[in-house]
DNA sequence: GATGCGTGGCT
DNA sequence: TAGCCAAGCAT
């Protein structure tokens, strides 16, 4: 859960976890449905998938008991030398450095590197002195004591360093450049997406359909829609009908608008414009998918408990803050 | 090595 | 408002 997430955000979802799955063996037997809508708002569902393959490995092969090695560790889904070496050392006190963002900041400010923290080269030498000077025995609160001074004292921004206790040290402190350690990588441009979304209704329920396990948001729950080139038009309701039949091959009239919702990602933003929706015919033709692998008519109170992306959970507190008598049903 | 993958809080 | 940031990993 932790990682590219904040500690504080952490535990909220960390919390909630523990009580619904004690266990190794409840992640593994649990349906990944269910695990999703667990880790739904945290983002990078990756995660949640390998984190359930994980446990069916544990499961299956480790006698139900997390591996606590290092090298074991890192033959796990989702597990890297980040999270390998959290676990070894903090677990199992291996001798194995963690090198996380928190760190990458110390050393970088410490040792004034002065290229992108992220190459590999910066990497292996963050990783070789940091692993120098890992007391043997001791890397369990060493790590833990790396990463809480990087969060703690040397911070992105207003570092503490008037009370900082290596500052007679630091190099970047010396020459006046903390506040430009670490150098980051160029940031990317943003995109704009206008996305139109149409909910879909017939006799009480919603389509919905779950995303590809491939692609963003994957195994998650959406209306269906799509991408419309940004133009400012205000033709919207016109658009649905279009990308609701390329999206799913249904023949759908937009009747309504519903809702607008900012929802952004990574380095893409989005405007998601809903409109209520219904079949044009009564016959219930066959949905052709296109960016989903499975669809389902849902009643709303069964569509709510589902796993979705922040922006289409957002659609669904409209509808029933403003359209109850959908879930009455 | 570069890219894609989420989200909410803070500045 | 727009950009930055976070206990990274897989491809």
């Amino acid at each position: 859960m932790l990682q590219q997430t904040q500690m504080e955000r952490g535990i909220v979802y960390f919390n909630r976890w523990l009580e619904r799955f004690p266990v190794v063996v409840d992640v593994a037997l649990a349906a990944e449905d269910e695990i999703l809508r667990y880790w739904e708002g945290l983002g990078y569902y990756a995660r949640a998938r390998n984190l359930h393959k994980a446990a069916k490995v544990i499961v299956e092969d480790y006698n139900c008991k997390v591996p606590s090695e290092y090298a074991t560790l890192l033959e796990l889904p989702g597990i890297g030398p980040y999270t390998a070496a959290a676990i070894a050392s903090i677990a199992g006190n291996e001798d194995v450095v963690v090198v996380d963002a928190n760190v990458n900041r110390v050393f970088a400010r410490v040792f004034n590197i002065d290229q992108p923290v992220k190459t590999t080269e910066v990497q292996k030498k963050i990783r070789a002195v940091a692993t120098a000077l890992l007391p043997p025995g001791k890397a369990r609160i060493f790590n833990q004591a790396l990463m809480d001074f990087g969060g703690l004292l040397c911070s992105p921004k207003a570092p503490l360093c008037h009370i900082c206790p290596v500052r007679e040290f630091c190099r970047s402190y010396a020459l006046g450049l903390v506040s430009v350690r670490p150098v980051l990588q160029k940031a990317q441009e943003n995109i704009q997406i206008k996305r139109v979304a149409g909910i879909i209704l017939q006799n009480g329920r919603i389509f919905m359909q779950q995303r590809k396990r491939s692609a963003v948001w994957g195994g998650l729950w959406e209306f269906p829609g799509g991408e419309i080139v940004v133009e400012d038009d205000e033709n919207s309701q016109l658009d649905v009908a279009l990308e609701i039949k390329k999206d799913t091959g249904l023949a759908v009239i937009a009747e309504q608008f519903a809702v607008e919702v900012k929802h952004q990602y990574t380095h893409h933003k989005i405007v998601l414009h809903c409109y209520f929706c219904r079949l044009q015919e009564h016959k219930a033709d066959t949905p052709q998918l296109r960016s989903a692998e499975k669809y389902s008519w849902l009643s709303p109170g069964e569509a709510d408990r589902l796993a979705c992306p922040s922006g289409v959970r957002k659609v669904m507190e409209y509808l029933k803050q403003h359209r109850p008598e959908l879930f009455s049903g």
